[in-house]
DNA sequence: TTTTAGCACTCTCAGCCATAGAGTGCTAAA
DNA sequence: TTTAGCACTCTATGGCTGAGAGTGCTAAAA
């Protein structure tokens, strides 16, 4: 990456701001005049000459004000961006509200989700928490109808799956009590290669059971990230860019769609990180659907045991020191809850 | 409501039609050379400023052709919609995806939306069966740390709330499994009020555990339904009045919100129904907030036993018989499973 | 009595032009 | 190295015009 004196690094990181601000191309007496600078308008114009070349800055047209290439963005991302910490009271405000929640599990997602759409003013994602190895908790089985049964399995971190069991013959609750009373014992915090392993003779309605569970463990297991909950769509649909373009319009579709969002998350490797936050800008040439928009992502949870991911996507004119901030202050914040709850 | 003639019912049925198609006002030339009517285009022309008359069209200006008003949609909803039935391979394709993950209760909710979506080419909204009582099925607790357990409540019907208690001191495994055991049978079918009144010595954990699983089943019951499931809203958004309006696009943020949907949800009173299916024509009156958008709800469940609403919500200009159909025939089909499953 | 041909009228929309203005790059002087 | 000055380029805006779509009315036809 080129070097740039530090008067060429101050305007193309304010050419970014007001952008990122205004959403229209600056020009140099703007930034002139908005920002007191020392400096003519012509030898702002220079500088902005230099950082065209340098490929930072884009022309939509000759007699137009410059606008930052996803280079300048990342170049603003990497080194000129000041590393902005939340503020006290947001950070006070957004613990308050997990705290409140702390014990229902099953609300903290969308809880983050929500949170993090409304301070980015950008759409947002979490997945639920991935354990890297699907271990046995306990399991429960409730006779419904006759031959129905509900079985719950949990999972250890509490991870919770249900399902309607049909059985051959009617079955009543004691006989259920006693064999999940019995598997619980035997499974308790196994994997479903070491609950395969274990030498029993099992009975009928036990190996139905028992299918269900090493079915549900696998499947558990072989999935890169659980559920995926969104929030915020429409306020990312409401910039300018995307009420315009259909083609970006499109990419929210996708992201609605999920699938194009398990595949970014299986794939980003999670390289070219600022701070465990990684930032992808309009694509960066590998996602072709994301083009017109900016990605930001953390892991959260317990590196190597459970892990989930959670970020906001936006406009690439998005207000990248904020929405970082607010990611990398989530996940930690979801790490010490799971870390606690583990 | 006025008498319309049959013609004058045809002219207004044809309208709504290509409006619903084009999403551009029709004159009286196109009618005529669209559906080769034997009718003159000065006929169609006098019937037309007729039903403008009567208040089913409007005329966005002097020159254009004629667009419905609510009015005319509500007539046309009423009257004049042949009760369009779903295609018998549309059917078979649904209750095919449905019997597919007919196990997994959790998964009804977010599949039936995404049906909903993706046939009616708009937004949907699906919540979860509420009960009319709640009643106690089952509870189990799990002992994770050292003064934490993980209590899972299981509610007639399946649904299940689960919470991570703390305990004032250290428990056992046993400890827990005899309390929940007694617990399960002792409260078996019962409602809180019932539980409640139950003249019985509980010790100091036993009382904190009881709490809980009051404080659940309170809650649980004061909702007036549960979890709000979404999807398509993007295809909502990229309808042309959505692309405009930004008023519009405050009604879609409004929905994503969910507090607007819970009072919606709650204060639909299911009068003017068509065949179980109320249809909702620019907010009729009531809801600003929908003015430049439709909603189509039906309730499903069991009447007075366990209840949950779904719909679809589009711009005005939607394709109301194919609609209604998709809602009465997922509410048939939730209706089903849900009576199979109780 | 109902329908329709004919026609004048109204309004929008697309295209065209001219102009204002924003912003540029270059040159030459400070 | 910086900057004032200036010619140049391109867009956006508003006014104007003609084409076209659609109307309502009238008077004749069925």
């Amino acid at each position: 990456m080129e070097n740039l004196t530090s008067r060429q690094q101050k305007i193309l990181s304010l050419i970014v701001h007001e952008y990122i601000r205004l959403a229209e191309p600056i020009g140099s007496n703007r930034l002139v005049n908005e920002y007191d600078l020392d400096l003519s308008s012509a030898t702002v114009r220079n500088e902005m000459a230099f950082l065209t070349d340098a490929g930072f800055l884009r022309q939509p047209h000759t007699s137009a004000g410059r606008v930052p290439t996803e280079a300048g963005y990342r170049y603003f991302v990497g080194k000129l961006m000041r590393n902005t910490t939340l503020p006290e009271d947001a950070r006070r405000t957004i613990s308050h509200q997990f705290y409140q929640s702390r014990n229902d599990i099953s609300n903290w997602m969308p809880l983050a989700a929500s949170i993090l759409a409304n301070q980015s003013k950008a759409a947002s994602l979490v997945t639920s928490p991935h354990p890297e190895q699907v271990r046995f908790k306990h399991l429960e089985l409730i006779a419904t109808h006759n031959t129905q049964v509900l079985g719950v399995l949990v999972l250890e971190g509490g991870e919770i799956h249900q399902s309607v069991l049909t059985m051959d013959m009617p079955v009543n609750q004691e006989e259920l009590s006693s064999i999940s009373n019995h598997m619980s014992a035997l499974f308790l915090g196994k994997n479903h290669t070491e609950i395969i392993s274990i030498e029993k003779q099992f009975s009928e309605l036990e190996t139905h059971i028992l299918d269900w569970v090493i079915t549900e463990m696998k499947q558990t297991e072989s999935l890169t990230a659980g559920e995926v909950i969104l929030d915020g769509l429409t306020n990312v649909l409401s910039e300018p860019e995307f009420i315009e373009s259909d083609e970006a319009r499109k990419a929210i579709k996708g992201i609605e769609e999920r699938t194009l969002l398990q595949e970014l998350i299986s794939r980003s490797v999670l390289k070219d990180q600022t701070n465990g936050v990684q930032v992808i800008i309009g694509g960066e040439g590998t996602w072709d659907e994301f083009k017109q928009m900016s990605i930001i992502l953390a892991k959260y949870g317990l590196p190597g045991v459970v892990t989930g991911t959670l970020g906001v996507f936006g406009p690439i004119r998005m207000s990248y020191g904020h929405s970082i901030s607010i990611v990398r202050f989530l996940s930690g914040l979801l790490s010490d809850f799971i870390a606690e709850q583990w």
